[in-house]
DNA sequence: CCCATTTTGCGTCAACATGACATGAAGTCT
DNA sequence: AGACTTCATGTCATGTTGACGCAAAATGGG
């Protein structure tokens, strides 16, 4: 990357620095009873070869960065923006954390279901999904701070299933408590009584809506199907280390 | 300003857009029984004369956005940020939130307890503390969009006093029990019930640190003082619309 | 077909937290 | 002294949570 110009000025004659802006996505999913991050392998230098989160630089000077974070979904998934949650999380604007020059990068966290697979497509040579666990067992697995950027991710996706109905973002349009239930289990680690969830649940309003149909057979009691309900919210929140 | 060039090229010869950096602070105290905001009086086009938020541009190419929020905050109010809660919110890059070119502003929230009185310095002509219900009554009251950056911090605020101890960053180094729940009742707009909360703040590990001493007369009996406990996170929450 | 197994859905009960409110304690003001 | 103010503690009914029992409804093996 060559810059042209790092600096402008404004009328003052005062010198105002000019950084090149980056989107950064944790895409997060569930896939085998495992949390799973899309990772791409970097096909250019720096950090040629190396897993990193899907991203990349604004495309025009007048995209928006909430476009920009979908598009960059869009071309590392497949999948329509509008469908899914994302949502901004935080902004990373060390001087050196990327050694090409200076550039702050906004990150982005989105949820997605379960899906087929991934397709790996737009600039990325390589497209994953990984187990979180695995990731971040070891140090300075991925590049950049992007080793940064998920941690805090999946700190703010677990704080959130406290108090919002995002888990179920992670089930398809219709799922079973079970199923939302396996959602916290996964995300926080945890182990949480299924009566007393079933309770919890069932019982907030608007969480979760009955559809009246049933699961076919797979060893068990057939589970009534739910799809999302209209709260956002959750009064009282589902406490982490609780056994709800 | 003008720009001396905007965009730069990738190995590919893609084009980059490059833009500058503007850090924006929400600067939240209690004064006089209100939440007040700190705003300084725009000096320049655009918004010449228009209230806006305290902040301004990168100031070389190598500061960090944390030490530029960190410096804003000092030229404004005089006080160290090391003592006193500053953390990032969001990062608004709407293309076109600023008429002189791409601005990407990335926001911040500190919180400080009541000072004496504003320091007018750097570079705003006026800096001055306003009460927020006065501010957000008129629509299109501040300069850019930071009409949206403080109405987003300010829920940030009040959610985080739900959880956190944020409060007590308010509080000046000693407080009662009783300036802690004005915190809460002014941030929310709500009544507590004093004996409740009496009890919810005095029953949580770690909340609050007695320090033996006691307030001097002011027309009732004497409250002990305490110091901020180690605790950061509250469990359980403290709910709004409860009257804890 | 009968029975063990699995998973779902509902019920019970003690422990704890909360909402509402009474009352005593320790000062000031007139 | 008595009225008034604010702080601190206590009481009690109600609601939520944690732990766990158990019946309902399916599958699969002998």
């Amino acid at each position: 990357m060559k810059y042209a110009a790092v600096v402008t000025q404004n009328d003052d004659g005062w010198t105002i620095p000019l950084v090149a802006i980056a989107v950064d996505l944790v895409i997060l999913t569930i896939r085998s009873a495992a949390l799973h991050v899309l990772l791409v392998e970097r096909a250019e230098m720096p950090y040629e070869g190396k897993p990193a989160l899907p991203g990349g630089f604004l495309a025009t000077e007048s995209e928006d960065l909430d476009t920009a974070a979908a598009r960059e979904l869009t071309e590392e998934t497949g999948l329509r923006a509008e469908w899914l949650h994302l949502e901004q999380l935080r902004t990373y604007g060390t001087p050196n954390r990327d050694p090409r020059g200076r550039v702050v990068s906004v990150s982005y966290l989105a949820i997605v279901p379960d899906l087929p697979e991934p397709e790996a497509g737009g600039d990325a040579s390589d497209a994953n999904w990984m187990p979180v666990r695995q990731v971040l067992r070891r140090r300075a697995g991925l590049a950049f701070d992007h080793d940064r950027i998920l941690t805090d991710g999946l700190e703010h996706a677990r704080r959130k299933l406290e108090h919002t109905t995002l888990a179920t973002a992670f089930c398809p349009p219709q799922f079973t408590v079970t199923e939302l239930r396996n959602v916290y289990e996964i995300v926080w680690g945890v182990r949480l009584d299924h009566r007393n969830f079933y309770r919890k649940v069932t019982g907030t309003r608007d969480f979760l809506v009955p559809t009246g149909t049933q699961t076919k057979q797979h060893g068990g009691r057939p589970a009534a199907l739910f799809r999302r309900g209209t709260a956002t919210a959750l009064y009282p929140p589902i406490l982490r280390g609780s056994s709800t």
